[in-house]
DNA sequence: AAGCGTGCCAACCGCGGCCGA
DNA sequence: ATCGGCCGCGGTTGGCACGCT
């Protein structure tokens, strides 16, 4: 029977959204809520499909987003998470209020991955990964090496564990918000783990190479990408309505004045 | 200064699940 | 029970920025 596409494509822009496009949109959620993602970008008078334009608001208009790096305790909780959840981003994202899937998803595959690799683990199940012994490592390495296969083990263990207790209780705990400690020994071993290894060297100069690419990364302003704007919006959202947060944001940098920001900001 | 390689992340694509008719 | 439509999720891609040679 087949799927029809959620949308007639013929005609509908692609591609980086514009700051008027942003501004549409998100002046049309305000007014009117979201009740049907395809029916949104015809009345906000948008060229998209309603899949894209709810991407667009929940990746990166939404006012509740947090953004910026993740700390190292939430990369841990994300590692600790994964191990136990695999690849549901979304559920792993229910834990990070203003952190998306897409987002932590992101920083999964070009980051955590990595350090992972570095401390010689598998990303997928935390399992030591297959290594040739070097001949010419010295005592420390070597150290560290037994060390990492120890730990390594236990995690293991411990994966195992949880998983190997029913499943499905298991997820419907999760889903139910019931926070299990069963993977905390597993986020101790880790943090051992990185201590051990002097991981926290590895990750400053990471987080250095991190902090230098916060600049804008799209088309169009990220609203913490503007230096003026240092609003942690997730805390912020907490105490202001939706509407208050655009009133604040207007009275801030009125949305007109993005046309010029644009230019200045990417006219190169 | 130019070319190339790499990292990062926003956005797209397609599938599966859910739900109403 | 079946069908059809929408939403949400996870995998993947494309393009920009930056560093290195």
């Amino acid at each position: 029977m087949g799927r029809q596409p959620c949308c007639d494509k013929v005609g509908l822009k692609r591609g980086p959204w514009t700051i008027e496009e942003d501004h549409k949109l998100v002046s049309f959620i305000l007014n009117n809520g979201i009740h049907c993602w395809r029916v949104v970008p015809k009345l906000a008078g948008l060229l998209r499909c309603g899949k894209s334009c709810r991407l667009r608001w929940i990746n990166y208009l939404r006012p509740d987003l947090k953004r910026g790096g993740f700390t190292e305790m939430e990369e841990d909780q994300i590692i600790q998470l994964h191990a136990r959840l695999g690849n549901r981003w979304s559920k792993i994202a229910s834990h990070f209020p203003g952190r998306t899937d897409n987002e932590i998803k992101n920083h999964w595959n070009t980051r955590i991955k990595k350090k992972l690799k570095f401390l010689g683990l598998d990303a997928v199940n935390l399992k030591p990964i297959e290594q040739k012994q070097e001949t010419d490592s010295d005592d420390d390495d070597k150290d560290k090496f037994k060390l990492q296969v120890n730990v390594s083990e236990r995690i293991e263990e411990n994966a195992e564990n949880v998983k190997s207790s029913d499943s499905e209780k298991e997820l419907k705990r999760e889903e139910n918000n019931v926070v299990r400690d069963d993977s905390d020994e597993l986020l101790n071993n880790f943090e051992m783990l990185c201590s051990n290894l002097d991981l926290g060297t590895w990750i400053n100069q990471d987080t250095n190479i991190s902090t230098t690419t916060n600049s804008v990364s799209s088309s169009s302003v990220s609203l913490d990408d503007t230096s003026h704007i240092s609003i942690d919006e997730c805390s912020y959202f907490q105490q202001n309505s939706l509407h208050q947060w655009v009133d604040n944001m207007d009275s801030i940098l009125s949305w007109e004045a993005f046309n010029p920001l644009d230019i200045s900001f990417f006219g190169k």
